[in-house]
DNA sequence: ACCTGAACACCGTTCAAGT
DNA sequence: ACCTGAACACCGTTCAAGT
């Protein structure tokens, strides 16, 4: 009963639609935002300056404007495009798998790897606060434990019952990934992690 | 078997050694790391300015760098500051009280509640990764972790099972202080918040 | 349609000079 | 011992001028 997730997932790569072969010497928004998702999951929504990433594409900070009135447009987009390319494309592949546990699995098991939209929320978890990334963790996360919140009513839970757990799940979630990413004493070698993911799975049982 | 906190505690306020009555005109460090600890409750670590602050405290940013090398500088003093006062002050308070499972609970209580020193952890928690923090969030997080690993050892769980307790718990604490602060769908009424914790003690007891 | 180059604002940092 | 004032670097933003 074990699903192989698809290459584009273990790849890290979500296909592209366009991408022609001769390097445009004119830069596109898109270009500028698919530069910026790459920064971001690099290291982060503060390190994402018009600046440097001006250099990096090898213009100067002028021509940025052209194409988006600010930074934070340029984050909005990166993000939006991201949430449409990458997340909409884990969201196809999880929905065609027919069997709710091993749908709710194979979510835990996409998340638990360090693919680049993993990597990807958690930069944006870090960034929690500002203006811009605050709507897009928003409707992941209303998406996500609406997600379990069912899974959990159809093993037979009462509808408030399944609520409190997918959001207490949930939370869960987002607190480890923080506290795994930083804490010395939350880092766990391979036998201690799967220790704990034992322990969180039977906690958590229906 | 209700505990009431002390007064510190409820009015947000901690006693302070000295504080003469006549406003020096001459800055200290320690006038410097009190700003700073006020401005991080109230906006975070990142509305730390050494201009704004410079002019909120009557002088110009360059007398700042007499004090203190950065402002990197400053955020760790005014931890280390909030740390010792304030945090420590709350732990003297759990310590005093006998029964394990009353700690624990009023451990909670005091969190659950928007004291100056949780505000400041959340808005810790925003700035995880920012290098001065990090190493905070570290030592309190692993003192709280082990006070709730003791409690499950006490209650009979084994070691390893009371360690991974203890860390999924902290891990939806982290979370939830979070999602709570920012996302609409996770804000909560009264009634909403008891059942929700009343879920939280079930799944997690010992 | 897309980019350059120079300007400005804001803030962190330095430092010689003041009291 | 503590502060001022001017300077510089860095980066976001604007805009007139170029192709």
């Amino acid at each position: 009963m074990k699903i192989n997730p698809p290459s584009f997932v273990l790849n890290n790569q979500f296909p592209r639609e366009e991408e022609p072969a001769p390097r445009k010497s004119r830069l596109s928004a898109d270009d500028w935002a698919q530069a910026a998702i790459d920064q971001i999951a690099e290291a982060g929504i503060s390190s994402v300056a018009v600046e440097s990433m001006a250099r990096t594409l090898g213009v100067t900070k002028g021509s940025f404007y052209w194409h988006f009135p600010s930074r934070d447009a340029l984050i909005a987009a990166a993000l939006s495009r991201w949430e449409q390319l990458e997340m909409e494309a884990i969201w196809n592949y999880l929905d065609g798998i027919e069997d709710p546990s091993a749908r709710l699995r194979e979510m835990v098991n996409i998340i638990a790897h360090e693919y680049k939209s993993h990597k990807i929320f958690v930069e944006l978890v870090k960034a929690f606060d500002h203006p811009v990334v605050t709507p897009v963790i928003e409707r992941i996360s209303a998406r996500r434990i609406d997600y379990m919140r069912r899974s959990y009513e159809q093993s037979g839970m009462t509808e408030q019952e399944a609520m409190n757990r997918a959001q207490l799940v949930y939370s869960a979630y987002v607190g480890f990934i923080q506290l795994n990413t930083h804490l010395k004493h939350m880092r766990m070698d391979r036998d201690q992690y799967h220790a704990f993911v034992e322990h969180i799975v039977k906690t958590f049982a229906p």
